[in-house]
DNA sequence: ATATCATGTAACCTACTGGTTACCTATGAA
DNA sequence: TTCATAGGTAACCAGTAGGTTACATGATAT
């Protein structure tokens, strides 16, 4: 049915939830459902299943991987899925993309030498 | 409804026949509505009312913009709303990347100076 | 052992997305 | 003027996405 993966990423980072879920996963990794929940419900409201049923739908694309200890599981953002659509796009859309090398690389730079921010 | 403006990005590029229309308008630029309806229906068989709609959601999103020359529309690809979607990212999941960065930097350079692929 | 808590499944409902056909408008060509 | 062509609108329809409540399961704490 999804015959590209790529699609089942843009899909699932097509609804506002799922991509404050991601935030609070990248915040928080490690988060459990109920945590989760907790979150974002305040900003969406919606019952715990709700929020249940967007975590599967993130996990199917891959952008979430959990773990189950006990009772409880274990959250974590994925970001390969994401970097692959960035490979792919940035090889095809390069030249629209030129005005933003610098901050790139900036940025690149920032990393090696351990500044943060 | 749409407070977030990204919500409107992230939504016109869930679908595979619009981000395959940005496909068609990154390769040629000025394609009228009919012209680009003539690659993308072999692939998503479909009316070229259908492509309508789809460039409609990528003109509200900013992904597109057109302009009438006569009778014929000109459509362009406009990046703008992605490279604000990827600052936005970058800056968040700015850890994330730091495997890619090194890459990133090696295309800065390749398109500093010039150098196609 | 029992109660509680974290998670998950099932069934269902509503609204919107993605598609259609039919018709309309306006520009360019004969 | 008349015809063909590019584009657009309107109304409609089916499927699925996104949400709910009710119930089930399995681990932990008392």
């Amino acid at each position: 049915m999804k015959q590209d993966p790529m699609n089942s990423v843009f899909a699932a980072l097509a609804h506002p939830v799922r991509r404050r879920l991601l935030d609070i996963l990248v915040g928080m990794p490690g988060c459990s459902v109920n945590d989760v929940a907790k979150y974002v419900v305040p900003q969406f409201p919606m019952s715990r299943i709700g929020v249940l049923k967007h975590l599967r739908v993130l996990e199917e694309a891959g952008l979430v991987v959990s773990q189950k200890q006990g009772r409880v599981r274990e959250l974590y953002f994925n970001a390969a899925p994401i970097q692959l659509v960035y490979d792919r796009w940035t090889s095809q859309y390069s030249r629209f993309w030129a005005a933003h090398v610098n901050d790139i690389k900036f940025l690149a730079e920032q990393e090696e030498t351990g500044h943060e921010r």
